[in-house]
DNA sequence: AACTATTTATAAGA
DNA sequence: TTCTTATAAATAGTT
């Protein structure tokens, strides 16, 4: 059809192949649609053109996904490597015997299903029960030790504050009984003088190895432990 | 063309719709086909009848199954519910999930990687493992009762085929002897007669419960047991 | 892209 | 389905 005609093999010349191409890509078009329509016929056509352009049509209330799912269905066909469907079928019965196995495993060892156990099995499983709970107690102990150590530790950190305390305690009483007692003996002396002695009097009074620069609050001097504190409990 | 013009639109007449599909549908492949030699275009055409006969073209050196994934390619898409896919992949992630903690169950169960278990933890399992080992040692307990059983009966039953058989042995000693000693009368009463007495005769001084209907081998008389038969061992 | 001479497809009938 | 054939439609080559 056209003023000459033409042998059915590839036109050579670029620009005429195009040209054609469009042309009868469109009649092809026009006629797909047209049997699809009055033939009530479901159509998919994929045209990829000499250059990679993708051209389709489907015919209407369906498309080009149902209807290439439809032909797969049909011909049984399957797209190889779609998807990696062999691997993944694979590694499901690999887990699902997997799974299995270790189902049955925990059974054994929660007790259940023995029935079908010989009695040197049994004998096994118990023993490595036994293992188990041998080293379940052994970590029991540690980290019971643990706590024991850290109560010891924070005990003696306690003890050790309390008897600073106590001894601080102790000295400035001391230290206080002893200023009354030269208060005293200034007033039996000079029982002129009025009740309050100079502050210079006072300060001198007190040790020097009491000044504010020893006191080291909530901590124990390594140097100087106090009696008992790392032997008991 | 043709005699008369048609309207694009479903064909009511199934004769005249059946008869046009086969027409068209043959022009529609000889114009797909040319289209691709003349143009060097893929195609792919795929055709489902109203009856729902399936025909295709896929241009010359590819088949439809490349021009299809050539297609998916292209656009991106995946044909859904292809395969069951979807549940698959959820199975599968589901089994990973299960695997791994039973994995986790186990090696707490064989008293691996204990240090991230809190003590409360330890407890509870050495409980449970503590069980395991009840149930598995009860087992054990059945299976040995079971198997003195079974060697008990043995042991009943050798006995009591034993017993029979001395007992036997003893009455046919018994019987021969009486039966000597009759012989030996006879010999001194009729000096005259041979050495064999009649067979009734000696038939005659075996005692009658001794039949054979009286005897059950291998299985001891629930009524009447040996003695000592259910207390030692 | 539009034109048009010609080829091709096909509707209707057999 | 196939053949026939009048006619509609497609399109090759041209502009």
């Amino acid at each position: 059809m056209g003023r000459g005609k033409i042998a059915i093999k590839r036109i050579e010349n670029q620009t005429t192949r195009q040209v054609t191409f469009s042309k009868r890509r469109n009649g092809l078009l026009k006629k797909t649609h047209e049997l699809s329509v009055l033939c009530d016929a479901q159509i998919g056509l994929i045209v990829f053109s000499g250059t990679g352009k993708l051209c389709q049509y489907a015919s209407d209330p369906f498309r080009m996904e149902q209807i290439i799912e439809r032909y797969l269905k049909a011909t049984g066909t399957r797209i190889p490597e779609h998807d990696n469907r062999e691997q993944v079928l694979g590694e499901l019965a690999v887990l699902r015997k997997e799974t299995k196995q270790l189902q049955l495993s925990m059974r054994r060892y929660t007790g259940e299903e023995m029935a079908a156990i010989p009695f040197q099995d049994l004998e096994q499983l118990e023993q490595q029960l036994e293992r188990s709970v041998a080293k379940i107690r052994d970590r029991k102990n540690e980290l019971l030790q643990q706590q024991l150590e850290n109560l010891r530790r924070k005990i003696q950190e306690n003890r050790a504050a309390l008897e600073y305390q106590q001894q601080h305690q102790a000295q400035v009483a001391a230290a206080e009984a002893e200023q009354q007692q030269i208060m005293q003996q200034l007033q039996e002396q000079f029982p002129f003088c009025g009740g309050e002695p100079s502050s210079v009097l006072q300060l001198s009074t007190i040790p020097p190895h009491f000044s504010p620069y020893h006191l080291q609050l909530g901590q124990p001097n390594p140097l100087h432990p106090p009696p008992n504190s790392s032997t008991d409990l």
